[in-house]
RNA sequence: GGUCCCAUCGUCUAACGGUUAGGACAGAUGGUUUUCAAUCAUCUAAUCGGGGUUCGAUUCCCCGUGGGACCGCCA
């Protein structure tokens, strides 16, 4: 059995999580049965399709891993082909011109509103043989739906659907401008990219009903169908693209790697027994459609946070330090020659405090920084003892000659016994006038990742 | 309102008729620590309610309740 499947997003607003999720689990299957991923661009809504969009969701399942196989596919090339199926449908009689005017449609919806009962296409152009085709009036093309019976749909994640064929109404395939609408559109190309698994969120069940009936009435091969609970959001609503943080670009600007991202997106509506971390040739191996719940999840900000703190604690550091690099020279500026080698150093420690890359830019700031700017409030704290203790302190460095914590330390230590006092007594204001701040990394690490002329430099201001 | 669907800690989920209902995130407490973190240890916390079926129901069935999706000449 060949597995192809596809990801196929409109190019109206900007990739949002659900989407990706989408992508990847239709990825995961694909790569999984060493089949086929496709991405189609779905820009038949002349309107609202946007070019940058498309550059964006491209970029965005770029930056995921989510690689498609050949060309993405721009559905709007193929709509000649949409058109001929809806004429072969006509001829077949399984679809018919309709002159309802939208103000008609309009009118009875609004009646429909008026007295409480759902609105469904009277079918009125169905068998139409009688009715007097107005003037002036462009006709849609509608599906004959069946009206009778019931349509099963074997959903590998909803399990058996079932559906009464009356409830779905002759629905337009082709608009009054000849377009075919995305119900034709989805169809024809599933069925001649030889799609056989489509995944895609649970709001698209009914479509499935609908769609099975072109199929159908084609004579083509139904694919089978997967329709994945949607992402909620923190509100437990679907997620749109009004909501914050549903965008990709959100989570990058922030600072979360890929593979964490990626990581989260698995585990959000996926289980695989108590497994928590999964590379991505894991995900590949283990994932299955089983594993996918019926139940919508929410979206929780505080583990995406903690996946990706957990990959910046254990990636390797020079992997690391690319990530970084890449993140500060697009949402930051651009990292200086010649502190690349001593940040690379650094990653070590700097990633200690960090749940994203942002956070590491952060606590790179007083490397990266020539110049610091020291917080005033801390700055209060370096008292007439402490201004004492760093200038004993710059003394006692400029005498070393290699320096290290093996070094260091016995200097630290003779200051503390000099001063009778403590380690924060001494500590802190080192660190203060070193980093800027009285938060920051361990002592011996902000002055080891220093060069000697700016740690004097930055002590000597207090005298 | 109509149609369809879902229901385990606050959150993501495991347990596919038999477990003291497990793990992770978050939260709490304590140890360690040179600040903040990190880390380690411990704790709190769930089967929506009611009926069946069964020797036994988180698991199967029904009814309630709660929540969601869809109801476009958008995709």
């Amino acid at each position: 059995m060949s597995f192809n499947c596809r990801f196929a997003p409109s190019p109206t607003g900007p990739l949002h999580i659900g989407g990706v999720r989408t992508a990847l689990f239709n990825w995961l299957l694909a790569r999984k049965n060493k089949g086929k991923y496709f991405l189609r661009i779905e820009d038949t809504d002349k309107e609202r399709s946007k070019d940058e969009f498309k550059k964006q969701i491209i970029s965005s399942l770029s930056w995921l891993g989510i690689e498609h196989d050949g060309e993405e596919y721009i559905q709007s090339k193929n709509i000649s082909k949409h058109v001929s199926i809806a004429e072969e449908l006509i001829k077949k009689g399984f679809a018919y011109e309709c002159y309802c005017s939208e103000e008609e449609i309009h009118e009875q919806k609004e009646k429909c509103k008026k007295q409480g009962i759902p609105y469904v296409y009277n079918r009125k152009w169905r068998e139409a043989k009688d009715l007097e085709i107005p003037k002036g009036v462009k006709p849609v093309i509608r599906f004959k739906s069946k009206i009778s019976g019931n349509t099963i749909i074997k959903d590998l994640v909803q399990g058996e659907r079932n559906i009464s064929n009356s409830t779905i109404e002759d629905f337009v395939i082709l608009r009054k401008d000849k377009s075919p609408t995305y119900q034709l559109s989805a169809t024809v190309d599933d069925h001649e990219m030889n799609i056989t698994h489509v995944i895609r969120g649970d709001d698209h069940m009914i479509n499935s009903f609908k769609q099975k009936q072109i199929y159908d009435a084609m004579g083509w091969n139904v694919p089978n169908f997967a329709h994945i609970p949607l992402i909620h959001s923190e509100q437990g609503k679907k997620l749109s693209k009004r909501d914050n943080a549903s965008k990709i670009d959100d989570y990058i600007k922030i600072g979360i790697i890929s593979d964490a991202f990626r990581n989260y997106l698995l585990r959000l509506g996926w289980a695989h027994k108590d497994k928590e971390i999964f590379t991505k040739q894991e995900s590949i191996d283990l994932f299955d459609l089983n594993g996918v719940g019926k139940s919508p999840s929410k979206l929780d900000m505080s583990r995406i946070y903690s996946i990706n703190e957990t990959y910046i604690k254990t990636i390797d550091e020079k992997d690391l330090f690319n990530f970084f690099k890449e993140y500060v020279s697009k949402y930051k500026k651009p990292i200086d020659k010649s502190k690349e080698a001593v940040l690379l150093k650094s990653m070590s420690f700097l990633k200690n405090k960090a749940k994203t890359l942002e956070d590491i830019w952060n606590n790179a700031q007083y490397i990266i920084n020539d110049k610091i700017e020291i917080d005033s409030a801390d700055k209060k704290l370096i008292n007439d003892l402490s201004k004492k203790i760093i200038q004993d302190f710059i003394k006692e460095y400029e005498k070393l000659e290699t320096l290290s914590k093996e070094t260091l330390e016995p200097v630290i230590k003779s200051l503390i016994n000099k001063h009778k006092t403590n380690f924060k007594a001494v500590g802190q204001p080192l660190r203060i006038a070193l980093v800027g701040s009285k938060f920051g990394p361990a002592l011996y690490d902000i002055i080891l990742s220093l060069d000697k002329p700016k740690v004097v430099n930055r002590l000597s201001i207090f005298k």
